[in-house]
DNA sequence: TACTATTTAATTTTT
DNA sequence: TTAAATAGTA
């Protein structure tokens, strides 16, 4: 057996993690160390010289993009096809599982899978049938209550309302989301983790063949589990299944979605005689730019530790820019991104990054000015865009018609006369007789309806049963086809003014030729709608009608996890926005900004530019703020201040910049001036509007959470 | 029912 | 600033 193009060009710790015994191994792989080529020369080795069975081999990820990766990689490697390996998301393996058990696990054969818009529809919509107002109960809270909730692992049962009123009605509108939810077969992302844990749980036989099946479990970003996640894998490894696991506790940047990096603690635990190994070589950036994230990181206090090295050149010194204000920033960007590409480089191995994601729109501005081409990522996705979700809820509805979600969509788009005055009766009897709405047109049709109404709704239900019979032997795409044809859709969409109704409709075709390459494995027992429509909830789809050109990248730090440009700017660097307000406030969110910063650091390959702007307009006023407490984090060493070199024309503001200056200097009033309130306590100022008497401050105040607006004449602040 | 005016709130988002 | 959601009007 020839092992050489499995281990070659790895280095001696790689190599080991590779080839390590059949033994739970936790491999921790800093920054650009080559942790997904370790997971995919592991699981080549394990099919080629340990003769493991591509079947006893299970790998998961966090996305798509990462899983397609890793087959792509392993299949090279092989250099052949590899059938039945599993590689997959949790989501998607979750709801692999559910899918062959769906009787077990207590669904329907035809569940749906719904993503957070359906959700938070649902949710609205459950309030509005309780008669509880939104604004004492927002329902993106509840949202992300029932959310954080499953992703413990918590039913409704579960949880202790610990007296707490507040409490208890959450835990009861997670109840009531949990019946609608159950009465239309549909089932959320976190729900697609809670139940295939609760199969395996609840169906010791189950989980037993499933032990039998898998031996190896590969697992990438270990650090981003979250409880259910890792309750999943140790369920699934049980006593002999070997968990081999790879992750980066200094890069756990989601936390805020339940993710728990002390799962990498826990491991060592959980599982007796771990092998533990560190990646500690980067072959990604150059010195400067990875001494510089070492010492920003080192800021953290919990962390497993270690220490990134490398044997690259020193590199360019990290360059930091203060700008004026935003506009400044982003033409300063740009005019060095103009001189970068016009050095020769490809404008697509440049990359703008930004904390928020409404910092894009200035960056935006001056890119089209330039005329240099960008891309922006993280913003919709093709299946999540409206029309094609009305296109969605069609097909739904006919697959299921007891899905009140997609039936509340479409019943009256395009508008068909059936307005809210039919509907709230409609849920009216659906609530009183605990059915869906489609099983409560039936009734409804007999009584208490005006003619008009009647004949509307009537309409409907006859249009859908239509769509329903017509498409039986039909394939997936004539389907999609057709139905969007008869739903009238494209005729709606031309009565919208503008271009957007024309993009909307070149989306719908769009969706037929995704159903036309949608490839069909007959041989699985789920109707090819049914497989389409899953697909189109767990891969949304990235922007599946773009054309690729070569162009900067525009995302946020958040978003770059995982890839690496060789020229990176990180922009807005300021306190208050990166860390950001909200994060500012207790350690672990400052540790998890600056882990977010450390990310970002370490994408760049070679060419580092890190800038702030003194003054910059958020939400209609502007901010004056310090540096972000990460740049000075940066030993001097390593950074080259850039200053502008000539005197700008004045920042657009200038106005407002005069006002400001005198009645800060009229009160005594300046940023950052430490000021005591009777009630408050003390704080800190941090913003300053308006002038005379009406003058308020943003005033930071140490015990309170959050920030308070104070108009100074009334508040009676004391300098300290 | 559909359009327009007003109000409100504003991190990050793998699935 | 702005986008989205709601309330009010034709």
């Amino acid at each position: 057996m020839d092992v050489t193009p499995i281990l070659d060009g790895l280095n001696d710790v790689q190599r080991q993690a590779v080839t390590a015994p059949p033994k739970p191994a936790l491999i921790i792989a800093g920054a650009g160390s080559g942790k997904t080529r370790v997971l995919v020369h592991r699981a080549a080795w394990l099919i080629e010289v340990e003769h493991v069975s591509p079947q006893s081999l299970l790998a998961v990820t966090f996305t798509n993009k990462a899983a397609t990766e890793m087959r792509g990689r392993i299949e090279t490697l092989l250099k052949i096809p590899v059938q039945n390996l599993w590689i997959g998301t949790f989501h998607g393996l979750a709801h692999r599982m559910l899918r062959l058990h769906w009787q077990e696990a207590g669904l329907s054969k035809n569940f749906q899978i719904i993503d957070s818009d359906d959700q938070l529809r649902i949710i609205k919509r459950l309030l509005k049938n309780l008669d509880v107002d939104e604004n004492q109960w927002a329902p993106k809270e509840i949202q992300w209550f029932i959310n954080g909730q499953k992703d413990e692992g918590f039913r409704p049962k579960d949880i202790n309302d610990e007296g707490d009123l507040n409490r208890k009605q959450l835990i009861s509108f997670y109840d009531s989301y949990e019946k609608i939810c159950q009465r239309g077969s549909l089932v959320d992302f976190a729900e697609l983790l809670l139940r295939a844990h609760e199969l395996l749980r609840e169906n010791k036989n189950l989980l037993q063949n499933y032990h039998r099946r898998f031996r190896h479990l590969l697992v990438d970003e270990f650090q981003d589990t979250n409880a259910i996640q890792y309750s999943w894998l140790k369920l699934l490894a049980g006593d002999k299944g070997v968990p081999f696991v790879v992750g980066d506790d200094d890069q756990s940047i989601y936390q805020w979605r339940g993710a728990r990096v002390e799962h990498i603690n826990h491991f060592q635990k959980d599982f007796t005689d771990t092998n533990i190994i560190k990646l500690e070589q980067n072959y990604r950036s150059t010195e400067t730019i990875l001494n510089a994230a070492n010492a920003v990181i080192s800021n953290n206090n919990s962390r497993v530790g270690k220490n990134l090295w490398t044997e690259g050149n020193v590199g360019e010194s990290i360059k930091v820019y203060s700008a004026y204000n935003e506009r400044d920033e982003s033409d300063f960007i740009v005019n060095r991104l103009r001189e970068w590409i016009d050095q020769g480089n490809a404008r697509t191995d440049s990359a703008i990054l930004y904390r928020s994601n409404a910092q894009s729109r200035v960056l935006e501005e001056s890119l089209i000015n330039a005329q240099i081409p960008y891309k922006i990522y993280g913003g919709l996705r093709f299946f999540e865009r409206s029309e094609i979700k009305d296109a969605l809820a069609y097909l739904r509805l006919i697959s299921n018609q007891d899905d009140d979600s997609s039936f509340e969509r479409i019943v009256n788009k395009p508008t068909r006369g059936i307005g809210a005055r039919t509907i709230e009766i409609l849920r009216n009897y659906s609530r009183e007789n605990a059915c869906s709405l489609w099983q409560a047109t039936d009734a409804i049709l007999n009584q208490s309806l005006s003619n008009r109404a009647k004949k509307s709704l009537n309409e409907f239900i006859l249009l859908i049963r239509r769509m329903t019979s017509e498409v039986e032997n039909m394939n997936l795409h004539d389907t999609v086809d057709h139905v969007i044809h008869l739903s009238t859709l494209v005729n709606f969409y031309k009565k919208e003014k503008g271009d957007k109704g024309e993009t909307r409709i070149e989306n719908l075709a769009e969706l037929v030729s995704a159903a036309k390459s949608f490839e069909i494995d007959v041989s699985e027992d789920i109707s090819p709608l049914d497989k389409f429509l899953s697909h189109a909830a767990l891969e949304a789809g990235e922007g599946q009608a773009e054309t690729w050109e070569d162009c900067v990248q525009l995302m946020t730090m958040h978003s770059v996890k995982g890839l690496e440009f060789p020229l990176i700017f990180m922009c807005g660097m300021e306190d208050g926005l990166f860390p950001h307000q909200r994060s500012i406030a207790d350690s672990s969110g400052l540790e998890e900004e600056r882990r977010l910063c450390y990310v970002g650091i370490t994408r760049a390959k070679q060419i580092l530019y890190i800038t702030y702007a003194e003054q910059r307009r958020l939400h209609g006023i502007d901010n004056f703020s310090q540096p972000s407490r990460f740049i000075s984090e940066i030993p001097n060493e390593y950074i080259e201040e850039i200053r502008p070199k000539v005197q700008r024309v004045l920042p657009v503001h200038s106005n407002n910049i005069k006002q400001k200056m005198y009645t800060e200097n009229e009160l005594g009033i300046k940023l950052g001036q430490r000021v005591h309130h009777k009630k408050f306590g003390d704080g800190v100022i941090l913003n300053c509007e308006g002038q005379g008497a009406s003058t308020r401050v943003e005033v930071n105040f140490e015990q309170s959470s959050g920030t308070k607006w104070l108009v100074l004449s009334y508040a009676n602040l004391d300098l300290m």
